[in-house]
DNA sequence: AAAGACACCTGGGAGC
DNA sequence: TGCTCCCAGGTGTCTT
Protein backbone atom coordinates (compact mmCIF):
# COMPACT_ATOMS: atom_id res chain seq x y z
CA UNK A 1 0.00 0.00 0.00
CA UNK A 2 1.76 2.12 -1.41
CA UNK A 3 1.40 6.02 -0.94
CA UNK A 4 2.67 8.60 -2.81
CA UNK A 5 6.64 7.91 -2.21
CA UNK A 6 6.14 4.53 -3.12
CA UNK A 7 4.31 4.80 -6.41
CA UNK A 8 6.96 7.86 -6.96
CA UNK A 9 10.16 5.20 -6.18
CA UNK A 10 7.96 2.20 -8.20
CA UNK A 11 7.71 4.81 -11.58
CA UNK A 12 11.40 6.01 -11.17
CA UNK A 13 12.64 2.45 -10.88
CA UNK A 14 10.39 0.91 -13.95
CA UNK A 15 11.21 4.14 -16.07
CA UNK A 16 14.45 3.11 -17.50
CA UNK A 17 13.45 -0.06 -18.38
CA UNK A 18 10.14 0.47 -19.68
CA UNK A 19 10.83 3.72 -21.69
CA UNK A 20 10.74 3.25 -25.63
CA UNK A 21 10.12 0.12 -24.94
CA UNK A 22 6.81 -1.37 -27.80
CA UNK A 23 4.19 -3.58 -25.95
CA UNK A 24 3.95 -6.90 -27.55
CA UNK A 25 0.78 -8.36 -26.21
CA UNK A 26 -1.20 -7.67 -22.50
CA UNK A 27 -1.34 -11.04 -20.35
CA UNK A 28 -4.25 -10.85 -17.90
CA UNK A 29 -4.78 -13.68 -15.66
CA UNK A 30 -6.70 -12.08 -13.35
CA UNK A 31 -8.94 -9.43 -14.53
CA UNK A 32 -11.13 -8.68 -11.01
CA UNK A 33 -9.34 -5.59 -9.80
CA UNK A 34 -10.71 -2.87 -8.11
CA UNK A 35 -12.84 -2.15 -11.39
CA UNK A 36 -12.47 -4.99 -14.07
CA UNK A 37 -9.90 -5.00 -16.55
CA UNK A 38 -11.71 -3.92 -19.99
CA UNK A 39 -12.28 -6.77 -21.95
CA UNK A 40 -10.50 -3.91 -24.77
CA UNK A 41 -7.58 -3.51 -22.92
CA UNK A 42 -5.10 -5.77 -24.29
CA UNK A 43 -6.15 -4.18 -28.21
CA UNK A 44 -5.53 -0.81 -26.96
CA UNK A 45 -2.07 -1.14 -25.70
CA UNK A 46 -0.78 -3.60 -28.59
CA UNK A 47 1.64 -2.33 -30.10
CA UNK A 48 2.39 0.66 -28.99
CA UNK A 49 5.58 2.10 -27.39
CA UNK A 50 5.78 3.80 -24.40
CA UNK A 51 6.81 7.16 -24.54
CA UNK A 52 7.33 8.62 -20.96
CA UNK A 53 6.03 7.52 -17.44
CA UNK A 54 4.52 9.90 -15.01
CA UNK A 55 2.47 10.04 -11.52
CA UNK A 56 -0.80 11.68 -10.82
CA UNK A 57 -0.97 11.48 -7.27
CA UNK A 58 -1.17 7.81 -6.46
CA UNK A 59 -1.55 7.20 -10.28
CA UNK A 60 1.14 5.63 -12.52
CA UNK A 61 1.07 6.28 -16.03
CA UNK A 62 2.38 5.16 -19.16
CA UNK A 63 2.13 7.46 -21.64
CA UNK A 64 2.09 6.45 -25.35
CA UNK A 65 1.91 9.04 -28.65
CA UNK A 66 -1.86 8.69 -28.24
CA UNK A 67 -3.25 8.07 -25.11
CA UNK A 68 -2.12 6.77 -21.58
CA UNK A 69 -2.28 3.56 -19.10
CA UNK A 70 -3.43 4.71 -15.91
CA UNK A 71 -2.30 2.52 -13.08
CA UNK A 72 -2.65 1.95 -9.32
CA UNK A 73 -1.57 -0.17 -6.91
CA UNK A 74 -4.30 0.27 -4.55
CA UNK A 75 -3.07 -1.23 -0.71
CA UNK A 76 -0.99 -3.78 -1.64
CA UNK A 77 0.39 -3.50 -5.57
CA UNK A 78 3.38 -3.66 -7.05
CA UNK A 79 4.98 -3.43 -10.63
CA UNK A 80 8.22 -4.96 -11.21
CA UNK A 81 10.83 -5.55 -14.57
CA UNK A 82 11.64 -9.10 -15.45
CA UNK A 83 13.82 -9.66 -18.27
CA UNK A 84 11.94 -12.64 -19.49
CA UNK A 85 8.51 -14.36 -18.87
CA UNK A 86 9.25 -16.08 -15.22
CA UNK A 87 6.20 -18.55 -13.61
CA UNK A 88 3.84 -16.16 -12.11
CA UNK A 89 2.80 -16.54 -8.46
CA UNK A 90 -0.26 -16.51 -7.16
CA UNK A 91 -1.17 -12.56 -7.22
CA UNK A 92 0.49 -11.85 -10.53
CA UNK A 93 -2.25 -10.15 -12.11
CA UNK A 94 -1.15 -8.57 -15.45
CA UNK A 95 2.25 -8.93 -17.59
CA UNK A 96 3.21 -6.30 -19.85
CA UNK A 97 5.20 -8.27 -22.42
CA UNK A 98 7.64 -5.60 -24.72
CA UNK A 99 8.78 -6.99 -27.85
CA UNK A 100 12.30 -7.72 -26.24
CA UNK A 101 10.62 -10.33 -23.92
CA UNK A 102 11.42 -8.08 -20.92
CA UNK A 103 7.96 -7.62 -19.15
CA UNK A 104 6.22 -5.35 -16.69
CA UNK A 105 4.66 -7.34 -14.10
CA UNK A 106 1.54 -6.37 -11.81
CA UNK A 107 0.85 -7.55 -8.66
CA UNK A 108 -1.55 -7.13 -5.81
CA UNK A 109 -2.79 -9.53 -3.56
CA UNK A 110 -5.78 -7.80 -2.28
CA UNK A 111 -6.61 -6.50 -5.68
CA UNK A 112 -7.75 -2.87 -4.38
CA UNK A 113 -5.93 -1.55 -7.68
CA UNK A 114 -6.38 -0.89 -10.87
CA UNK A 115 -5.24 -0.40 -15.09
CA UNK A 116 -7.61 1.35 -17.18
CA UNK A 117 -6.50 3.05 -20.27
CA UNK A 118 -7.18 6.74 -21.14
CA UNK A 119 -7.42 8.80 -24.42
CA UNK A 120 -6.37 11.27 -22.35
CA UNK A 121 -5.28 10.87 -18.75
CA UNK A 122 -6.12 14.34 -17.04
CA UNK A 123 -10.07 13.87 -18.38
CA UNK A 124 -9.81 10.56 -16.92
CA UNK A 125 -12.90 10.36 -14.24
CA UNK A 126 -10.80 8.88 -11.43
CA UNK A 127 -8.43 11.95 -12.38
CA UNK A 128 -10.21 14.88 -13.60
CA UNK A 129 -11.45 15.95 -9.91
CA UNK A 130 -8.11 15.66 -8.01
CA UNK A 131 -6.47 18.26 -6.18
CA UNK A 132 -3.09 19.44 -6.56
CA UNK A 133 0.22 17.64 -6.45
CA UNK A 134 2.23 18.35 -2.89
CA UNK A 135 5.01 19.86 -4.81
CA UNK A 136 3.34 22.21 -7.23
CA UNK A 137 3.48 25.90 -6.24
CA UNK A 138 -0.79 25.91 -6.28
CA UNK A 139 -0.71 23.87 -3.07
CA UNK A 140 0.07 26.39 -0.67
CA UNK A 141 -1.30 28.28 2.69
CA UNK A 142 -3.36 30.47 1.03
CA UNK A 143 -5.28 27.96 -1.44
CA UNK A 144 -5.28 25.50 2.17
CA UNK A 145 -6.72 28.24 4.32
CA UNK A 146 -9.26 29.39 1.29
CA UNK A 147 -10.40 25.22 1.26
CA UNK A 148 -10.72 25.05 4.70
CA UNK A 149 -12.82 28.14 5.31
CA UNK A 150 -16.16 26.83 7.26
CA UNK A 151 -14.96 23.08 7.47
CA UNK A 152 -15.22 21.18 10.55
CA UNK A 153 -13.84 18.20 9.45
CA UNK A 154 -10.82 17.03 11.11
CA UNK A 155 -7.66 18.35 9.50
CA UNK A 156 -6.14 14.66 9.03
CA UNK A 157 -9.60 13.81 7.20
CA UNK A 158 -8.87 17.07 5.20
CA UNK A 159 -5.83 16.38 3.76
CA UNK A 160 -6.12 13.13 3.38
CA UNK A 161 -9.05 13.72 0.64
CA UNK A 162 -8.05 13.86 -2.66
CA UNK A 163 -9.80 16.81 -4.08
CA UNK A 164 -7.96 18.97 -1.65
CA UNK A 165 -4.70 17.47 -1.93
CA UNK A 166 -3.32 14.49 -3.44
CA UNK A 167 -0.47 11.84 -1.92
CA UNK A 168 -1.07 12.02 1.68
CA UNK A 169 -1.99 8.75 2.94
CA UNK A 170 -2.66 7.69 6.52
CA UNK A 171 1.29 7.19 7.47
CA UNK A 172 2.66 10.45 5.97
CA UNK A 173 -0.74 12.30 7.43
CA UNK A 174 0.08 11.13 11.01
CA UNK A 175 3.73 12.20 10.42
CA UNK A 176 2.97 15.32 9.03
CA UNK A 177 0.44 16.08 11.66
CA UNK A 178 2.81 15.66 14.30
CA UNK A 179 5.59 16.86 13.26
CA UNK A 180 3.65 20.21 12.87
CA UNK A 181 2.40 20.40 16.74
CA UNK A 182 -1.54 20.25 15.06
CA UNK A 183 -4.33 17.66 16.39
CA UNK A 184 -5.41 15.25 14.11
CA UNK A 185 -9.30 16.18 15.01
CA UNK A 186 -8.83 20.00 14.86
CA UNK A 187 -11.52 20.82 12.92
CA UNK A 188 -10.14 22.17 9.52
CA UNK A 189 -11.52 25.31 9.19
CA UNK A 190 -10.04 26.27 12.87
CA UNK A 191 -6.51 26.14 11.49
CA UNK A 192 -4.60 29.23 10.87
CA UNK A 193 -2.84 30.81 7.99
CA UNK A 194 0.45 30.47 9.61
CA UNK A 195 -0.38 27.01 11.00
CA UNK A 196 -1.07 25.57 7.27
CA UNK A 197 2.20 26.97 5.81
CA UNK A 198 4.49 24.71 8.66
CA UNK A 199 2.28 22.08 7.91
CA UNK A 200 2.69 22.37 4.00
CA UNK A 201 6.18 22.60 4.47
CA UNK A 202 6.52 19.40 6.52
CA UNK A 203 4.12 17.21 4.41
CA UNK A 204 6.87 18.57 1.56
CA UNK A 205 10.25 17.43 3.62
CA UNK A 206 8.65 14.40 4.82
CA UNK A 207 7.64 12.97 1.30
CA UNK A 208 10.87 14.00 -0.26
CA UNK A 209 12.95 12.18 2.68
CA UNK A 210 10.61 9.37 2.13
CA UNK A 211 11.33 9.17 -1.85
CA UNK A 212 14.80 9.67 -1.08
CA UNK A 213 14.86 6.70 1.24
CA UNK A 214 12.89 4.57 -1.37
CA UNK A 215 9.08 4.80 0.15
CA UNK A 216 8.31 3.52 3.45
CA UNK A 217 8.25 -0.47 3.93
CA UNK A 218 5.39 -1.75 6.45
CA UNK A 219 4.42 -4.84 5.17
CA UNK A 220 4.17 -6.11 1.56
CA UNK A 221 5.93 -2.83 -0.69
CA UNK A 222 9.15 -3.74 -2.26
CA UNK A 223 10.87 -1.36 -4.28
CA UNK A 224 10.47 -2.97 -8.19
CA UNK A 225 14.57 -3.96 -7.77
CA UNK A 226 12.83 -6.06 -4.69
CA UNK A 227 14.27 -3.83 -2.72
CA UNK A 228 12.36 -2.59 0.65
CA UNK A 229 12.24 1.09 1.36
CA UNK A 230 14.22 2.55 4.44
CA UNK A 231 11.73 5.30 5.45
CA UNK A 232 9.66 3.04 8.14
CA UNK A 233 13.02 4.03 10.48
CA UNK A 234 12.39 7.79 10.42
CA UNK A 235 8.71 7.45 11.66
CA UNK A 236 8.41 9.29 14.60
CA UNK A 237 3.91 8.91 15.05
CA UNK A 238 3.13 6.27 12.59
CA UNK A 239 2.69 2.38 14.79
CA UNK A 240 4.00 4.41 18.24
CA UNK A 241 1.27 4.38 20.33
CA UNK A 242 1.69 4.10 23.66
CA UNK A 243 5.22 4.92 23.10
CA UNK A 244 6.98 8.08 24.02
CA UNK A 245 6.74 10.93 22.34
CA UNK A 246 10.20 11.59 21.03
CA UNK A 247 9.37 15.72 21.96
CA UNK A 248 7.95 15.61 25.53
CA UNK A 249 8.29 12.12 26.30
CA UNK A 250 4.57 12.02 26.77
CA UNK A 251 2.62 8.90 25.85
CA UNK A 252 1.64 8.68 22.39
CA UNK A 253 -1.86 8.31 21.56
CA UNK A 254 -3.53 6.10 19.47
CA UNK A 255 -7.31 6.86 17.96
CA UNK A 256 -9.42 5.87 15.16
CA UNK A 257 -10.31 8.63 13.07
CA UNK A 258 -11.33 8.64 9.38
CA UNK A 259 -12.01 4.65 10.29
CA UNK A 260 -8.51 4.89 10.11
CA UNK A 261 -5.17 4.14 13.08
CA UNK A 262 -4.55 7.51 14.11
CA UNK A 263 -1.40 8.50 16.68
CA UNK A 264 -0.22 12.19 18.09
CA UNK A 265 0.90 13.49 20.85
CA UNK A 266 -1.65 14.83 23.04
CA UNK A 267 0.85 17.80 24.86
CA UNK A 268 2.62 18.60 21.55
CA UNK A 269 -0.44 18.44 19.14
CA UNK A 270 -2.97 21.08 19.68
C1' DA B 1 -23.10 20.23 0.59
C1' DA B 2 -20.49 18.07 4.12
C1' DA B 3 -19.24 14.35 7.11
C1' DG B 4 -19.04 9.71 8.24
C1' DA B 5 -19.65 4.80 7.33
C1' DC B 6 -18.92 1.17 4.34
C1' DA B 7 -17.38 -1.46 0.63
C1' DC B 8 -13.92 -4.04 -2.04
C1' DC B 9 -10.00 -8.36 -0.83
C1' DT B 10 -6.21 -11.23 0.99
C1' DG B 11 -2.79 -12.24 4.36
C1' DG B 12 -0.52 -11.87 8.69
C1' DG B 13 -0.40 -11.78 13.52
C1' DA B 14 -2.51 -12.26 18.14
C1' DG B 15 -5.00 -14.91 21.22
C1' DC B 16 -7.18 -19.03 22.57
C1' DT C 1 -1.60 -26.91 14.93
C1' DG C 2 -5.46 -24.66 13.88
C1' DC C 3 -9.30 -21.84 14.54
C1' DT C 4 -11.35 -16.98 14.96
C1' DC C 5 -10.88 -12.25 15.12
C1' DC C 6 -8.79 -8.00 14.02
C1' DC C 7 -5.90 -5.11 11.38
C1' DA C 8 -3.44 -3.15 7.18
C1' DG C 9 -0.58 1.53 2.94
C1' DG C 10 -6.64 3.59 -0.73
C1' DT C 11 -10.56 5.67 -2.29
C1' DG C 12 -15.15 5.54 -4.66
C1' DT C 13 -19.83 5.36 -3.25
C1' DC C 14 -23.60 5.27 -0.27
C1' DT C 15 -26.11 7.09 3.90
C1' DT C 16 -27.10 10.49 7.20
Amino acid sequence: MPELPEVETTRRGIDPHVKGKKIRRLVVREPRLRWPVSDNLAKQVASRRILATGRRGKYLLLHFAKGSLIIHLGMSGNLRVMPDMQPPDTHDHLDLVFSDNSLLRYSDPRRFGSIHWADCWAEHKLLRNLGPEPFDSSFDADYLYRRARGRKVPIKNFIMNTGVVVGIGNIYANEALFQSGIHPLRAAGRISHRRFEVLIANIRRILEEAIAAGGTTLKDFLGNEGKPGYFSVSLQAYGRGGQPCYLCSASLKEIRCGNRSTVYCPSCQT
